[in-house]
DNA sequence: AAACTTAGTGTAAAAATTACACTTTGAAAA
DNA sequence: TTTTCAAAGTGTAATTTTTACACTAAGTTT
């Protein structure tokens, strides 16, 4: 299993999934994940050593579809985090010793982050995935090796990202209405964004298409979905465009 | 000399520099610096494999240092590049036999990218800098590994940040005029700023502060110097603020 | 029929952005 | 010493963007 990988070099994936009114994160259950024979209830992102003649966003890549069954993702890399300190934690030694052939190599890993309907792609119970729960971001609390900086960074890119590139559009299902584009535009850049304005700004862009059809079932007036114009954003988007 | 030197992970630079017209970039004659027995007239990116307690930045400012004999300087990671193929050129392929202790061993390298003041640091000729150039970043051509795309990931990140941060100053002696600021903003941006518009914003931001200082010696009208407030902005920097 | 919940809509004031051209000043050349 | 050259320095009006803000509409549930 672990013949042909690099003992040097990993990659971690920050998982962002929507579920209509929260932004969650996906983290591994590391003990039963990797059958510890240890007790160790920590927490970490997705990750795992590369493979000797795989690409850095194909083993993320890899990661994610052990998790999820999911083949094309929203992928990007965050970085590389390789402080020489950030494995010595004294649990993570542990799991270290238990797993790895090397356990005392140093590692450096390479974090990406993917946008995930999770309403959408149910995860699949396969693999890893026993063991995957979706967190509440804002509830996350400490995490195995240096998984909270590297979701730290995740956050800061996923913000960065939203206000030049339509990737929340990820996060919706095909057809959504603008009160769930809101909510989850509101959600990530933690903040107060004014309602109206949102909508206004949102429709000039020309990147949503109003559909026929209108929510169903909800005890209120239903509203009007729609759905994203990639084909048009990728016209404008050329030249020094900002999306938000 | 490589004797603790990790094989799987290097870092490469990309210095920016600036000398008062023109956008530079630091590159390191291949064959000069390694001493080859072998004919091989590539420029690359000043780079080194890390060492095995050393972290990533460190790594970066260690072979700065080797090259300027800077020590504090403004570093700032671009991300990991690591694709399987990135060191199969034929060149590259011959200088890895040549140099390295396991020319065959996957190596994926951290980008970082760093900014100089070309007339307040010489580079001294140490080490690697007998074998140093400023090349003009519009003049660059094909370099070894797959050093371009580094050095297109290091323009964009630079680009980005001068959105946010005021990235230029560091390229700028202490006290600088205006006109000195534009040309280099202009030059990185590549675009057509216009100078009276771009002048009222510099100096409505309130990180400019006016000397009694004028150029001295040109051949026209001299211009007032300024300083950077560097406290003035870093109190005003905590929240959302975009800089230009 | 009343109550509830979210959908959906407009405007006015303030701020930011853009486009644009002439005068000033000192050094160098004539 | 006068002229010429090169960059410094300066202001305004029109347009666009941003912000703050509150009520009516429509469907569901009670």
């Amino acid at each position: 299993m672990h013949s042909q990988s690099n003992p040097n070099v990993s990659v971690d994936c920050v998982v962002f999934g929507f579920d209509g009114a929260d932004l969650k994160v996906l983290l591994v259950e590391r003990e039963g994940r990797d059958n510890l024979n240890i007790a160790d209830d920590t927490l970490v992102l997705p990750g795992d050593l590369i493979n000797d003649k795989e690409d850095l966003a194909a083993a993320a890549s890899r990661v994610l579809q052990n998790l999820t069954g999911i083949q094309k993702i929203f992928l990007e890399q965050i970085g590389a985090f390789g402080s020489p300190h950030r494995l010595t934690k004294q649990k993570d030694r542990v799991w270290l010793e238990a797993i790895r052939l090397n356990p005392e190599a140093r590692v450096i890993t390479v974090g990406f982050f993917a946008l995930i309907n999770i309403k959408n792609y149910k995860i699949k119970p396969a693999g890893f995935a026993k063991h995957v729960i979706w967190e509440d971001y804002k509830s996350v609390g400490e995490l195995g090796f240096d998984h909270n900086e590297i979701l730290e960074a995740g956050i800061h890119k996923l913000r960065d990202r939203l206000y030049r590139e339509p990737v929340g559009f990820e996060l919706l299902p095909e057809r959504f209405s603008l009160h769930q584009l809101y909510t989850l535009y509101n959600e990530i850049m933690g903040g107060e964004i004014d309602r109206r304005n949102f909508r206004r700004r949102m429709l000039k862009t020309g990147f949503l298409k109003e559909t026929d059809e209108y929510q169903a079932g909800v005890p209120h007036k239903p509203a009007r979905l729609y759905e994203f114009v990639r084909e048009e954003f990728e016209n404008i988007s050329k030249n020094n465009f900002k999306f938000y």
